[in-house]
DNA sequence: ATTCCTACTGACAATTTTTGTCACTCACCT
DNA sequence: AGGTGAGTGACAAAAATTGTCAGTAGGAAT
């Protein structure tokens, strides 16, 4: 990757976050030195374009946007493509659907000689009917997380007991082979995670819960080591 | 003025026109050589600035830029980013690198208010580094079926038995859990899935190997009866 | 059919930039 | 007081950039 290259990049990675980023995480992405992540700061800024910076916090891009054009390389565009894929393989109906829409409109975008080279990519997720167990769950606990309801489920352990609880869906989880929901757990008051293939039963409830800073997906989160 | 101050100079100009300008012109304002204008076109290009050149007219910045502004529903966005981020968690480094980057493209034009709807959004995919294994796997053979170059894998198959083998690696498949390789087997003479965690050693030959019509990942799939 | 005009490409060697490293300073927050 | 992170200066090795020259190609006007 040559400089300019990265000075653009480098743009559109500042106007893609809403918040500030650090030097060295820049660098990290780039792959470059902390040093040449300054360099190139100041190579933008004397070409005009205003970034702000601030110790302790990072950088961030000037209001007045500039517009850099959006067009995918082609790896970028697979990347979509087979992410896509597997979101309509591996989730529910409905992102299903905005995951095939989303496909058409960058499709419709690329030139003929991208869409050829993207035919040839070796990946293939299959649509197995069998898995429309599962992609019921996700459509009712992914609308049951964002609109913030209780569910009450029954669940089976580890050691076969099932019991039925009253849950706080926070966030849903994707190891690779399977899917756990992240919640609070009014029986046991306090965060649980619960496999997807151990639920006997969901029903979303009316009654709607509020997540503070002492129950959030954020706060279970920061409470684990690794990274989202 | 550097190369990097003189490109993004030179999307201004451009941008600023709409009629199209010579490289001769573009050579004289920035005082370089024509030839050096040529070569920063070709770079802006490279930077995946869509830029028409017509001889004896002159160049244009592309029409796509301006007219249609790829826009996606909150939920289309939703939709490929967690794609996204399941091609950086499943795949390889690669390929993450350019869902990363792709990523970013989509964020950089998402107004504020879609990009912090964004940011509730339940699913999370974490980056395992005990994973580091298979995304090994993965980038050694897509590359091997991108280049259509045979492998020399040892397989240990069902019943405990390690073989090796010469492979055509065809494509790869991604079941929910499980990613699988679909080959054409020198030793058997015929199509054979090979799952990739039972592979104990594969390297890339030199030697390429030629898909026809009756070996082809079509012509296998098409032997099968579910979809793609 | 010939001649402009202009986009493009390749090669080469001199020049200029870029880069990482190291060793700092400064400001802010807890 | 210690941690974090922006920012600077200097230096040598490595890499990119540049102009020059020599050519190809395609359209348009003559």
């Amino acid at each position: 990757m040559t400089k300019s290259e990265r000075l653009f990049n480098l743009v559109t990675l500042l106007s893609s976050r809403r918040t500030a980023i650090t030097a060295e995480s820049i660098a990290d992405v780039m792959e470059v030195s902390v040093r040449t992540v300054y360099r190139d700061i100041q190579s933008l800024q004397s070409a005009n374009i205003s970034i702000e910076g601030e110790p302790g916090v990072g950088y961030l891009l000037g209001k007045r946007n500039h517009l850099p054009p959006l067009m995918f390389k082609t790896q970028e565009a697979l990347a979509l493509l087979l992410g896509s894929k597997m979101v309509q393989a591996f989730t529910d109906p409905q992102l299903a659907k905005s995951a095939q829409s989303a496909e058409e409109k960058i499709l419709s975008v690329l030139p003929e000689r991208q869409k050829i080279s993207l035919e040839q990519q070796p990946y293939r997720i299959p649509l197995l009917d069998s898995d429309n167990h599962f992609r019921n769950t996700h459509l009712i606990l992914r609308q049951a997380c964002e609109n913030k309801l209780k569910v009450k489920a029954l669940y089976k352990d580890g050691r076969d007991r099932t019991t039925e609880r009253i849950l706080w869906p926070l966030g849903v989880i994707g190891w690779f082979g399977k899917w756990t929901l992240l919640a609070y757990c009014e029986l046991r008051q306090s965060y649980r995670n619960f496999r997807f293939d151990r639920f006997a039963q969901i029903d979303v409830l009316e009654e709607e819960f509020f997540a503070s800073e002492e129950c959030s997906l954020e706060h279970y989160l920061a409470s684990i080591p690794k990274d989202c």
